[in-house]
DNA sequence: CGAACCAATCAAGAATTATTGATTAATTGC
DNA sequence: GCAATTAATCAATAATTCTTGATTGGTTCG
């Protein structure tokens, strides 16, 4: 069915990624929890572009921060990146139910 | 280690489903192959709108397009939604070499 | 407390992307 | 050939997204 709210959802998801920092960021990630100091220092970028493509990923919930004394750690959420995986099955596979519908 | 190119490339289809009128168009055309007409019609979208976002599609490799006397029908491109897994595959599962190495 | 540091937020401007309406090109049927 | 149909493209505008630099808030250390 592929709901009006889901594909909202799914496009969301899709523009947090459709970035090279930001693609950049979870590369990083990948390796384990970082505060945004390193990542700034890692990417070569200003701070303030860094925590804007922070956000833009914690809003998209694929990144989840914790907060340590005056650092603040990133890493991946793990949850979200399953869901994504599930979000490209269903947009290749279908998940359609009537296969004899031809019509959209 | 996931090249800049590598990254742009990933950037650019992401870019190209993060929209959803062409989650729509992608949904439509799971069902089989549509020409813009049928799609103005299902999607109610104006066709210099709907020909925007095609473009788009096409230029991600996302959807193919076969002429048909004055018809262009469209279709899922496979191989690309094929790559779409393996992009997302990568960007969770890391197909990172060194995995001691703590920083990125 | 005061200085230094880390990171979020804000405002302004630049850049990119999307929408609209008009035009153009190609094809078909009369 | 001419009118009608299908779809791409273009120009102008609107809307969104990104970047930069400055400010702010919170934390640690002296």
């Amino acid at each position: 069915m592929a709901s009006r709210k889901h594909r909202a959802k799914t496009a969301a998801l899709f523009h947090a990624l459709a970035d090279e920092t930001r693609l950049e960021i979870l590369d990083c990630l990948k390796d384990g929890e970082r505060c945004v100091c390193e990542l700034t220092d890692t990417l070569q970028a200003s701070q303030s572009r860094l925590s804007f493509h922070l956000k833009v990923l914690k809003d998209a919930e694929l990144i989840k921060d914790r907060p340590e004394g005056r650092w603040i750690y990133y890493s991946i959420h793990t949850d979200a990146m399953e869901e994504l995986e599930e979000m490209v099955r269903l947009l290749r596979e279908g998940g359609r139910a009537s296969r004899g519908t031809p019509r959209c």
